[in-house]
DNA sequence: ACAATTTGTTAGACTATTCTAACAAATAAT
DNA sequence: ATTATTTGTTAGAATAGTCTAACAAATTGT
């Protein structure tokens, strides 16, 4: 069995993968917050233990067992957060921080339980995909708000960053996942959008936030 | 802060306490299944820290502080098992192996929703006391079935022993805690008792059996 | 192509937690 | 009072996970 340690690791090397599956060591230290060496000698643990394919110098892939094994602690994660939410009233700034820690805990019922109560959900409170008991993960196909176009309408789906600061500035500007967001116009200097959404008759809102909201885009009627 | 080692030691110190305080190494290393000179080095290193008092060749005890860590965190698994059975639906047989892992979450604001969640139970699904924010924990004063006499009646209230094995016996015999139990009579060979209670007419309870059952008397009438 | 920078590796050390083997102190049994 | 048993201690070693220092390979920029 995984020792929490590894469990990050792995979760990791999962979230950092690029489209080919491929994580730089010096990547994989940074987001744990360890020394090259010692995410080098994790790897190499972790390629005894056949969950990732590693050579010299090349960069780490987690094999498929690794890979696996990685989505089903994504799953107690993402459980976790949802129930946090759903359940006990936290805010989906609140509960990153202890889905961190709860992930880890070793009960299948437990987290069976939670996914019941819940009604299965599919997403977790920022939108991303919760895996299947099997660990596969369905690909939503978002895009970003920086995408659509003045007379678009976009439903905010996810996020492609669920820090708290960006959290807490949604929460500031009443934004949730749901929100339809009416495109009034783009300036093309600085890729800044103006959109209407609820109550809310105007707001601008910045390349970076733009890129970092994920819709489903339609057209306006 | 505890490591979830260190903390395992304070509740296992906590729990073996005789009246005095006192605990042997001998069985702090036997309930945590290690050797003795793992507990001893670990009670060394639980004294450097300042959470034990201890001197060579004499019985551990622990320090207010110690006792205090230890009580927050057998709140913290109390609590666990409390929500576990009252807002997921487990049976009080399921619960301890979940919360021997969640008692080491950190996150006081988990713990305080459950609470609140749950109206601030004062015992847990097997009877024990919850300690308090402080680390205060009310004694109940129960007393042993074994005491109760013939004619008398007593309202189970909670368990000298929470085994998994001893639960699925009272599972298997509907007994709960608030089952109102008459006393018929008691065997004076082998200290055996015939109660009756809710829809069952006549049950014999061992010796043991009624000895880990803890209640509150009332006379009849 | 060469130099500079970034990325990755090795070696060696440290802490936490555990063990076994050997011994010492305390307690219990004759 | 001795002896036997139980309990506790020390010494020495192992594993997991981490670090820094030094070096090597790969990549990037002229
Ligand atoms: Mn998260
Ligand atoms: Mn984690
Ligand atoms: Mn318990
Ligand atoms: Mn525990």
């Amino acid at each position: 069995m995984a020792s929490q340690t590894e469990e990050n690791y792995l979760k990791a090397l999962f979230n950092l993968a690029n489209p080919e599956g491929e994580i730089n060591i010096s990547d994989l230290a940074q987001q744990l917050e360890v020394s090259m060496p010692t995410a080098n000698s994790m790897v190499k643990n972790l390629q005894k233990r056949g969950l990732v394919q590693y050579e010299k110098y090349k960069p780490v892939k987690l094999t498929s067992v690794g890979k696996k094994e990685a989505a089903l602690i994504i799953r107690k994660h993402r459980l976790t957060e949802m129930f946090l939410v759903n359940k006990m009233g936290f805010g989906w700034e609140e509960v990153h921080e202890i889905a961190e820690q709860v992930e880890h805990i070793h009960s299948p019922k437990l987290f069976e339980r939670m996914d019941e109560m819940m009604g299965f959900p599919t997403v977790d409170p920022h939108g991303s995909p919760i895996p299947d008991k099997q660990g596969r993960i369905q690909n939503l196909q978002l895009k970003s708000l920086i995408e659509a176009n003045p007379g678009q309408e976009a439903v905010l789906s996810a996020l492609a960053d669920s820090s708290t600061e960006f959290l807490q500035y949604l929460n500031s500007r009443d934004l949730k996942l749901g929100t339809e967001l009416k495109i009034l116009s783009k300036e093309p200097f600085d890729q800044s959008m103006i959109v209407s959404y609820g109550s809310v008759e105007k707001e601008t809102l910045s390349q970076k936030v733009c890129e970092k909201l994920l819709v489903k885009i339609f057209e306006a009627n």
